[in-house]
DNA sequence: ACTTAGATGGTCAAATTAGTCAATATCTTT
DNA sequence: AAAGATATTGACTAATTTGACCATCTAAGT
């Protein structure tokens, strides 16, 4: 039941970029060395994003990507669901074909039911939300705002 | 974002155990044959729920193993903490000092959330209940009564 | 036109995990 | 003593995850 790497670096990036979001796109060398995380992997979990409008990229000198909606547009369960691929803890749960015993099986109800509270976690919190709560926190550990999503 | 097979093979060898519950100890095998799990795989998910005495094993001939406790105090959360150690879907949840942006970070919100709804619903969920529904399943399914948790 | 910065998309490799199989030891009933 | 069962351990294969590297394409600035 774990959340793998992706998922989580997808989401400490694509929260950096709103915490940094300007006119000008942004390199993903920058998130990378902000978040430490391998720029090389960035670039692959970056891909799906871009390929399904959730960030905008842009090439060549002073390119980079940005949010390709409002930070309240994008729900974290969007990130995830991208770049992790279904969030079902199990696979009968998206797919009864999956397993022969579906039908009769009680334990997929179980999993019905925990798909279902995962789901309602994270469609309920946005980019924007995480902002809010960034700078709240940042407000707090240290009254000189600091905006790095460090 | 996946249970693993190991976990869901405890449930359900659990749930095997449950229906068939006598006096007599089930052999591994027959659970294995029932619910098509590779029996070599199933006696090394069943070593750890027998060490914290979720089940007893008994050796020799017509041994087996029986649930330990009476399904209604064998939580779901129990037996996949067992076979999958801790559900929480980061590591930093359990442990802070897993990562070092811990205190900042934002993410970490959201996975405690995450972490608190999955508890609660496979914390509320016993053996018990699943033998329930699956006796109320099966009667729907056909009125000749199966209690072989196919 | 040239240079530079940066995304794109692909390959490769190391590390980890999942799942399976097997051999042997040990216990218990008959 | 024999037979039936779990206990323990280790090895093996395949898949997945994570990450490194690079050749190519594209845009901006000079």
């Amino acid at each position: 039941m774990k959340l793998s790497t992706r998922g989580r670096y997808a989401a400490r990036a694509l929260l950096d970029l709103a915490c940094h979001q300007g006119t000008a796109p942004i390199p993903l060398k920058d998130v990378a060395r902000r978040q430490g995380i391998s720029l090389y992997y960035l670039e692959h979990i970056v891909m799906p994003l871009a390929a399904a409008g959730v960030v905008r990229s842009s090439r060549g000198a002073s390119g980079g990507i940005q949010l390709a909606r409002p930070p309240q547009e994008i729900r974290l369960s969007e990130i995830l669901r991208l770049v992790e691929g279904s969030l079902a803890p199990v696979d009968c749960v998206a797919d009864p074909a999956r397993c022969p015993r579906a039908e009769l099986c009680v334990a997929r109800e179980v999993w019905l039911e925990l798909d279902r509270v995962i789901n309602a976690v994270l469609d309920s919190t946005t980019l924007h939300d995480l902002v809010k709560r960034q700078e709240r926190k940042a407000q707090i550990e240290d009254p000189a705002v600091r905006k790095d999503g460090a």
